[in-house]
DNA sequence: CCAACGATATATCAGTTCGATATATCAATG
DNA sequence: CATTGATATATCGAACTGATATATCGTTGG
């Protein structure tokens, strides 16, 4: 799951250890403060994978062929940057990544495929959410969908779960909370889906109705 | 983090370990489906630390000095339970494990200590929660008071993502509702609050202003 | 001036958790 | 009466976390 994380990031710009973290916290905001224990490993094994590169590994010479636009100025700096301007600057060694071909297609490959419904389903939706933009209209529709369904199994579950008389006052809460969360959750979906919808036209039609707050709505009126 | 939902579950009736994941994923909710690669080391993490004791190994004799009250009808049947009776039964060997004073000790000790601001806060809230009967009103209303800084905190580094500009359609989608579920959370908290405020004659008062609804209706207005 | 401190940056370790898989028993199904 | 499915325990490798180590550089303040 981080792998597709940071070949998200790559994706777009190359970058090292260090502001994949930051990015990953600041930008996305999934992986709340994602560990060294994890990013660097998970670095090593892409390189080992061929999905990235190492472009430049200290404050040395091998300028990258691309003069990337980016923000800092990282080049050669470190020599003689001693009073002048550059108020931020390079800061020690620094690895700078660097996508590969491959990786962009194990990027696409992670994208729509790895998607196993397990314990933490809504940080790697919430992944994919965020790397909607690289991928074609209907797998991102498919993508909204299938989370939508996945959200639609939990409220049935979460509301077996209330119905039983065994919960105490702070689990019922719980429950009731988590439930008005998840319906909260497809409402949002729902509005992402229209709005998909809207973009492009009815991929292949017939059999498809417009299913907009079905499992939601239901949720006020199964029992009897 | 599952030693604590292993002893909350033992601490009201003994169990074996298929049970507990049952429960675990029915009652709590939280560890949708707790992998047993994490449940049987943890079990035998908490047997080694004199947490937890195993008081019946098999189907065979010993039965445990409690005759518990509880549901199924284990002791000495697959013995000639061929035709008659006994729809739901035994099954196989079951190590049935019981709660120790020390294992006690050690719950009420991670219930209020181990909280540590991590990646995954939210279900060890939930659990927290989940077992908030066991603990004293006050160290309860501490914890619901804890979470309720910790979502604050998160309002706020959620509203500064938000604020940049260089977030595409869906990321900022993301983060909204993100912020939205936040502010449904903090507001679910403060009607726990209150509802514990109520059932206590408020500690020791003085510099104790009510809060409710700061943050979140801050959150209208932070910006000029 | 320079020592202390904090931010930047990479790396590694032990401990947990997860997903997959192996094994065994028993009930129900056909 | 063989196959399947539920119950039950156990173990493996991979991944993630928190902690810790190491190093560089900028800032601060005595």
């Amino acid at each position: 799951m981080l792998d597709l994380a940071i070949l998200g990031l790559l994706h777009e710009q190359e970058q090292h250890g260090y502001e994949i973290r930051r990015r990953l916290r600041d930008e996305l905001g999934l992986f709340a403060n994602i560990s060294f224990g994890s990013l660097y490993p998970a670095l090593s094994r892409l390189e080992a994978a061929h999905a990235v590169t190492v472009i430049e590994s200290s404050g040395g010479a091998a300028a990258p062929s691309m003069p990337f636009t980016g923000s800092l100025s990282g080049e050669r700096a470190g020599l003689r940057a001693r009073r002048a301007g550059t108020p931020r600057g390079t800061k020690r060694s620094r690895k700078v990544y660097r996508i590969t071909d491959q990786g962009r297609r194990l990027f696409e490959q992670l994208l729509d495929a790895d998607e196993r419904p397990g314990a933490d389903d809504a940080r790697s939706f919430g992944l994919r959410l965020a790397f909607a933009r690289h991928i074609a209209p209907q797998a991102r529709l498919a993508l909204l969908e299938r989370r939508r369904a996945q959200l639609t199994r939990r409220l049935a579950t979460d509301q077996v779960r209330a119905s039983g008389d065994t919960l105490d006052v702070y689990t019922r809460s719980l429950v009731e909370h988590s439930t008005e969360a998840t319906e909260h959750d497809i409402a949002w979906l729902d509005r992402l889906i229209e709005s998909e919808r809207l973009k492009q036209p009815a991929p292949r039609s017939e059999n498809r109705e417009p299913h907009t707050g079905d499992a939601v709505t239901a949720t006020k009126g199964t029992s009897p």
